[in-house]
DNA sequence: TGATGGAGTGAATTGTAATTCATTTCTTCG
DNA sequence: CGAAGAAATGAATTACAATTCACTCCATCA
């Protein structure tokens, strides 16, 4: 018994690791999941590609837990406003609009990870993430039920989805390379994006708040 | 001079492609995205694989005039809907609950073409549709709004995307392999599908509805 | 110090489909 | 019929990254 794992290694291991997963979510960030390839990650970390998969045993699962880091941040920093003690259709609003905003602080990675087209195995793992956020919106809207402050007509789960599908959406515009042209240091920057949070959370809100909206749908002849 | 093309085989040509075409729809139809390879689309049109090349320049095309086809028509439903002389809101709600019925009916296909991972460049053929989609959509919304019936504190662009993207999500779970486990020839699966579409077109609705929301959203200290 | 075994390396391998192209088969018409 | 050119074929090629692994390098401790 010549060798047995001394904490002095044991910290560099741990160490490799991090810088791992920071390489990885910086690659993504900077350029999407083109340049979010095995090889490149080793590269930006300092060591010889054979070597993330020490630390990992797949690429799917490595960019899973750069995913998973930064997205159960969003959902712990929306659990603290749904469990705040305010009305529900503030917590709502509140809730959509600190999403909107954070991810418009690193639209980029936001983009990535919301949006943009990548490994069925990844996008799966979006999916968990997605579905953790829209428990969250779920809970505010059943309790706001329960307290009667909003419509009761609505299937808090259905509804919860539809909202995260539309503040999704509203965002990817903005958050796309292609729909952002502005310095993001700006002035001007920062109030466009507040607008955007409070429309797209009031939107939200509208979709469930009271009274429900009075509408007699035509009947189509189905084509 | 011993060659030129006559009608018949022009006919022959043309039916070539269009069984291309059907074969392509139908394997994504039955199997997504994982069926819908350039080989399988080749035997099942009953033809060599190098034979698909000299209709369609790759695969990313031929895709994309699939989804050209099947979007387009949705587009056109929606169009003539929006183009009714009903009010605002009842267009909207009849628009967002046609297209998830409609979609209900091949949920397979509607969900690779809207939701499933896929290429690239197939994916970006989305976009474009999503996107006419969502400009019908904000025609109704700017339409109610300069009739008064819909508020005019949201942009009709923003507004209509996050609605798209509202109504696509909630779709999402109820189209997908692992959300259907009902068979759709029943009388109760048609009338859950009423009942989803008119759900999610009554959230769609209420989020542009008068009056709006009355929300004084709280402030949090930015984390 | 040197024997032991874990850690690191990166070129080579693998897997997966799209795409090509030399060859064969079919159509046309003198 | 047979020459000429178009269309079809499908096995071979290509492209591209993920993953592997035989080897080297380093840390530990008797």
């Amino acid at each position: 018994m010549a060798y047995r794992q001394t904490a002095l290694v044991e910290a560099r291991l741990h160490d490799n690791r991090s810088r791992i997963l920071a390489a990885a979510r910086r690659l993504v960030s900077e350029g999407g999941w083109k340049e979010a390839q095995v090889a490149s990650v080793a590269a930006a970390a300092g060591m010889a590609t054979g070597t993330v998969y020490r630390y990992f045993p797949s690429k799917a699962e490595l960019f899973a837990e750069v995913l998973s880091a930064v997205s159960q941040r969003e959902v712990d920093v929306l659990a603290a406003i749904a469990a705040s003690s305010e009305g529900a259709l503030e917590r709502l609003h509140t809730a959509v609009s600190t999403f909107v905003q954070r991810a418009m602080r690193n639209p980029r990675l936001a983009y990535a990870l919301i949006a943009e087209p990548c490994d069925k195995e990844i996008d799966e793992a979006r999916l968990t993430y997605r579905a953790a956020i829209s428990e969250v919106i779920r809970a505010v809207i059943a309790s706001g039920q329960a307290a009667g402050s909003l419509r009761k007509d609505v299937a808090p789960d259905l509804a919860a989805t539809v909202i995260v599908g539309g503040f999704m959406e509203g965002l990817i515009g903005p958050l796309s390379p292609l729909g952002r042209r502005q310095r993001q240091d700006t002035e001007g920057y920062r109030r466009e994006v507040a607008t955007l949070a409070d429309e797209i959370a009031t939107l939200a809100c509208a979709s469930v708040a009271s009274p429900p909206p009075n509408v007699r749908p035509f009947i189509r002849r189905p084509s």
